[in-house]
DNA sequence: TCGGTTCTCTACCAACCGGTAGACAACAAG
DNA sequence: CTTGTTGTCTACCGGTTGGTAGAGAACCGA
């Protein structure tokens, strides 16, 4: 009845569908919950994308575009190379910490197979294949430990999104203690252990 | 009908359970399909397992014992420490290289909350503990870097998890290549990514 | 004022899900 | 040969899911 309007409506839905997708995965969530969650009928969700597959392809998007951009803005401005992957880390962190489900979606994404992670991983494409030639500089120049610079960048990728979404397995191995610390700590931990993995042996 | 007996049949349920459990999720996975990949009626299984839950916690504490009598005997007979971690990685990589699905259905454990990873992670609790000691006791001598050890097993673990199930990442970001290969790079990437990481500075 | 577009709704539906009830066959023990 | 147990089956059910059909209200331009 309220008439609240077409774009503000859609990002809405989107956004909630993200969280639902992350929390309850695919699968789990319903149109039912998503729309009773956004204040609406299911029927006007379905107004708005046709079929639930659509839905999670606007959110793959949403989500592809949201991180790009945090990370885009994350590598503004001069800095060491070292400083670099560090303020990718925590521009993830922060996205993590204002939106808990969010890294829990991407990781759905990746479950979901390839098709479903390109819908997202695409709009990461220049900023992966940047890396990559940051990568392979610097192990050129010998400040980075040597190997294959892409299997380098998805263990890295893997150690990150993991340290995020392990949620239940953190709290069985250090206990259950507040969450926003631990975030804190997760990203500290984890931007020493990427730069150990960088660092050259013997040094 | 042809009465295959009692302790063998409830076994081969749970394999084919954890695979497309791993495979589709716990709430993508149904319950016909199962039992028609065995070749016997959902009725019959629901004979075994009378829930579904039921089902799936014979399947968190089967996969739980697999790992633990898997990783435990990697680390049977005389070993350095540098050595032990990446024993452990390959019990690990050797059981995802003979059943595909098992690191994808750990992961899912993770998903679906603490309560049913506990009933996996219980049997590793043990093993736990021995590595957290293990770390203390290499970090008090100085021959890895010092920090919460708890927090290191987790951030290790998170990333030979995640090196095991983000395939649909993998082939995004470095092709897809051929799995068995593919996943032998995996491994030696994750160990040395583990080597750097237990590292101390400067060495 | 009127006609078309945009948005939200009520009312349904077929398919699938996990689970129940109970018949019946195979087997072991008496 | 009976009897109780174990295993597998057919038949069915209520609830939920994604999706369809179509009425009607709000808004906009002419």
């Amino acid at each position: 009845m309220p008439r609240t309007g077409g774009e503000r409506r859609r990002t809405t839905i989107v956004e909630e569908s993200i969280r639902q997708f992350g929390r309850d995965g695919y699968n789990g969530a319903s149109l039912e919950r998503i729309a009773q969650a956004v204040g609406v009928r299911k029927q006007t969700l379905l107004y708005y994308f046709p079929t639930k597959d659509d839905l999670l392809e606007a959110c793959l998007a949403a989500a592809g575009q949201r991180v790009a951009e945090e990370i885009a803005s994350a590598l503004e401005g001069p800095a060491t190379p070292g400083e670099r992957a560090e303020h990718v880390i925590h521009a993830v962190y922060s996205l993590a910490e204002e939106w808990p489900e969010f890294p829990m979606f991407i990781r759905e994404a990746g479950r979901l197979g390839p098709t479903a992670f390109e819908r997202f991983g695409g709009f990461l494409e220049p900023l992966r294949v940047s890396a990559t030639e940051f990568l392979q500089t610097g192990m050129d120049a010998g400040v980075i430990r040597k190997q294959d610079p892409a299997l380098l960048l998805f263990t890295l990728y893997t150690a990150v999104i993991g340290s995020l979404t392990e949620a239940s397995v953190l709290s069985s191995f250090v206990g259950a203690d507040d969450a926003r610390s631990s975030l804190k700590r997760r990203e500290t931990e984890v931007v020493e252990l990427v730069r150990a993995a960088l660092r050259p042996p013997e040094a």
